[in-house]
DNA sequence: TTCGTGAGTGATTCATCACTCACTCAATTG
DNA sequence: CAATTGAGTGAGTGATGAATCACTCACGAA
């Protein structure tokens, strides 16, 4: 059990889904290189090829890492709600999606997941993260379908405002687009 | 080659934009090669860069003419309302946004253009082009902010919507993301 | 007819990137 | 100890892509 130097590969595994995450929110699928991924892992880039089939495959291991989370979160918001109405359990999902996604890595991968939907695996893999989205909130809230629908719109709204880089503190336009967002790059701890 | 007609830089640079905004909704900036958008134009790759000083310029006209196309969109969706109240223009400048994006190629563009961010003269483009939309909106219409975002919020679901590639023909949490959105791959034009 | 200018390109440069392979070294097992 | 396995990498390779440049050709004016 001698860990000094060397490591498992499922350890560096899931080192290198963080790696990915964090890369791909920077630039993108096709703006991101596997030695910028394996550079952030601390490894070579040969073995990233060791680990993963392709690069396709590394974005979609980050990119399912990421609807784990945001799944996860929406699990903890609605175990956090007092006001168990439909309305109520969603907003507690939002605040807990918010909360989430308030280091803007996990939002900007699903924005760049967006972009990269003429790889066919990660078309794949971005529907099935959103069907989770969308079968947990409905089924664990009891919410219309209406209703779910505006929570997935209203996180959408989310991440344009995250690509813009504007928050509620801009006047104007901004302002009217942002309002009641904060911004990810604003770090307070709740 | 084969030697047409010689033609101004001017035709050549609107045409130019009309292959940009079809390759670039394709694949998107870091995807799509200046090669691709030159082919599509009908000209030499070298002669794009005679046009345009960069591949990002090139995106960054094709952009700006996106959101040309989606404020006149607007426009007319305001000349057309019969209901003058807020709600009744900014349902009617919906519908024309829906007609607009039916060919799905504008609406690529802009989910593309959110995803090259990291490129800071199409971030400006971007931040000017909506920044545009909502005015025009919130002027035009006179409804307040809140209605004003709810307005972008589900233009946003649209996009989200067109990249997930589904609609309301289908059943299931698919149908609950989609509800009340004609998807845009449908071609049914008269 | 000659000149000047603008349209348009082929060939090239220089960098980058996904992916491969032969290899080393560390640890476990018998 | 010898043998085997698994972690990990350096050094490539072939392909591609952004950008440049020297050039040709069309055409209108003098």
């Amino acid at each position: 059990m001698a860990r000094t130097t060397l490591s498992t590969s499922d350890e560096r595994r899931t080192a290198t889904v963080d790696a990915a995450i964090a890369a791909f929110a920077d630039a993108g699928y096709h703006g991101t290189t596997v030695a910028d991924v394996a550079k952030r892992a601390g490894i070579s880039p040969a073995y990233v090829f060791k680990l993963y089939s392709s690069k396709g495959a590394v974005f979609v291991a980050a990119l399912d890492r990421c609807f784990d989370l945001v799944v996860a979160a929406l699990e903890h918001g609605v175990e956090s709600t007092v006001d168990h109405s439909p309305e109520g359990v969603l907003d507690a999902m939002g605040l807990a999606y918010a909360e989430l996604i308030a280091d803007r890595d996990l939002l900007m991968l699903q924005v760049h997941a967006q972009s990269a939907t003429d790889v066919a695996e990660i078309r794949a893999a971005l529907r099935r993260g959103y069907e989770r989205v969308t079968e947990f909130a409905g089924s664990r809230s009891g919410a219309t379908p209406e209703q779910v629908q505006r929570f997935l719109s209203f996180g959408q709204l989310c991440h344009l405002v995250a690509t813009l880089g504007i928050d509620e503190s801009h006047g104007g336009w901004e302002r009217v687009v942002a309002a009641g967002i904060r911004h990810p790059a604003a770090s307070d701890r709740p």
